[in-house]
DNA sequence: TTTTAGCACTCTCGTGTGGAGAGTGCTAAA
DNA sequence: TTTAGCACTCTCCACACGAGAGTGCTAAAA
């Protein structure tokens, strides 16, 4: 059993992944010569082809078919054959100056480098916002509405903005109610749930009870695996002919809809590592929903304050060299505002 | 020609829709007569269905095969023979506890009523976040980051909590910004953008920077014709028989996923009217993608302060009576909501 | 006048057949 | 090791055929 593809093998494997990509339609051996200018006969294609076939790395969709690749021949692909590819300038600039117009709007951020990514990596796009490892208090204000109802605003540090109601068994104007907003604030400035809650106890009776609340809504952001998700792009993909019948379709669909599929593949599949991208093709054999298609999956942030995934779904015939492109490029991007919101 | 259906016609037209929905397949006469004990015969249901069919209610698919409701069809079944439709109690009841378990936490109201919309109607449901009229100063606070850096969390009445960064000239101590927030907020408080930007001229220079923001914060929310969209159950709609074949799930996917088209859509067929509720069966012409489809599309809210919109897409072949009164129920609890919200 | 029985007619659907075309796998020679 | 040549396999399309479903029409019955 030969253990190393020869170059020969390699180039035509390389080959026969981009013209699939590019075509949709299995590459036979006579398509190759002509269309590549492979110094080499069909015939002699043919047995490489074969070769490649043996080794797990090509199929056959049936015997008078071209060839196709297989999961391990788009991993090879990825792995060895597409070398570091990095978005032309012009699109980098593009992007970097879309981001600087809204870098003020942080509502903003998240659909913006959804509908980015999807544009520039060809594929459907999710965006997780991102989330601090352990979220700690920042800012406080309780502002009245009417009679008892009263609305709590909390700041996060990272920026992030959390709101609750809540209401008073009597009621407090404004002034009495943004003394105590004052007080909180000295007292719980960048502390954590769990140092909160060891400090409640000395507060004054109104104070303890809206810190818990605070508490409450700390502990409820931690215990969540990602925030919002933010999708785009997923009917662009959908016209891609693999899923015109429905059945291929629904996998993708899921991973773009269900929160909780989605959920177990990130948390499965996505290195906690900020800066490491990871390629899953065909689901790798454990989503079985995913098998026509391919995720290239990124974190981004400041490892140890806060972090978001972000990633391109397509199909198994995607556009790795641009996805994995984008994905680091625009992860660097917002993890440079991350870092921006952060550093203080 | 004939003006009124025959209460018997109604019948048939009726018993035709409803076989129709729950079997996904064309109905026949036999069918109709055994399935539903109608004292009749065959043939003269078909001669009861020919007739309808000259009158545009009902369609073939070919000259054997049995009929499918048209349009016009499912129009008249839900404008005549639906009546009037409510969940059940232990729904209603069901739907209301859900709400209050989240009563406080604000930021879940929007995918807990998409969430249970879908559900409940078994289709795919899109919420849109209450909008107000005209955005109100609530209160602001400026919040010191790093070095110039000032994240400025701006609340609007209703609740909405708008942020924005901000990069000062020269820095500023969280004193200094908390007494800036202050003064504005005395100001401000209760008024729409166009009334700041009269008074912009009589701030001191840095609260007349802030407030400028704040004018532009608040008129591009005031241009958005709705914020945010909550979407789901779109998964479990694609599967449905008439959405198999890619080409009828593009209009579905295209309501779902684009915002433009959802818009367009939107402003066309929902009235402004609060409580309000418009079916849309099968795009009315107007938007061809939508032919397999229909929309059950309601209003909520508190007219002249806040509305939201919020609705279920299926096809055509949908449970229009669960899917109205979900749309209903749900729409006046989230009312209430906003009521509240509003109240002061 | 309305309803019904009966029957011919039409259309779909599944299956089978045959020919064209594409592409391979193998063999034997270069 | 490469290549030319050729048989073989499989898809795809078109066509045909019979079974089955359901209608539309006609003529008789209520």
């Amino acid at each position: 059993m030969q253990e190393e593809l020869t170059p020969r093998q390699q180039m035509i494997l390389n080959l026969v992944v981009r013209e699939y990509v590019q075509s949709t339609v299995p590459v036979s051996s006579r398509t190759l010569v002509e269309r590549y200018g492979l110094g080499i006969s069909s015939a002699t294609v043919r047995n490489e082809l074969a070769r490649l076939e043996e080794l797990g790395y090509l199929t056959h969709p049936h015997t008078s078919a071209g060839r196709v690749p297989t999961p391990k021949g788009y991993n090879h692909f990825v792995e060895r054959l597409l070398g570091e590819v990095e978005l032309p300038l012009h699109e980098r600039r593009t992007i970097a100056h879309q981001f600087y117009q809204a870098r003020g709007d942080f509502d903003q951020w998240m659909p913006l480098a959804a509908s980015i990514l999807a544009r520039t990596a060809r594929g459907a796009a999710l965006v997780t916002a991102p989330q601090p490892e352990q979220s700690r208090y920042k800012h406080l204000q309780l502002i009245a509405t009417q009679g008892r109802l009263v609305l709590l605003v909390l700041v996060l540090r990272g920026g992030t903005v959390k709101q609750q109601m809540l209401n008073l068994t009597e009621p407090l104007d404004q002034q009495a109610l943004s003394e105590a907003s004052d007080r909180l604030n000295q007292l719980l400035s960048g502390l954590t749930a769990s140092e909160i809650a060891a400090r409640v106890h000395t507060l004054p009776p109104f104070e303890a009870n809206v810190a818990e609340l605070v508490i409450g809504i700390m502990e409820r952001t931690d215990a969540r695996p990602a925030g919002t998700v933010y999708r785009d792009g997923l009917s662009e993909v959908l016209q891609e002919p693999e899923f015109s019948e429905g059945e291929h379709a629904q996998g993708l669909i899921r991973v773009m809809e269900e929160r909780s599929f989605l959920e177990a593949v990130l948390a499965d599949a996505l290195s906690p590592e900020v800066g490491s991208i990871r390629v899953l093709i065909g689901g790798e054999g454990r989503w079985d929903e995913l098998r026509a298609c391919s995720l290239v999956l990124g974190r981004y942030g400041v490892a140890g304050f806060a972090t978001g995934a972000l990633g391109v779904v397509g199909p198994t015939r995607m556009l790795y060299g641009r996805a994995i492109s984008a994905v680091r490029f625009i992860s660097g991007v917002l993890s440079e505002m991350v870092y921006e919101m952060y550093a203080e």
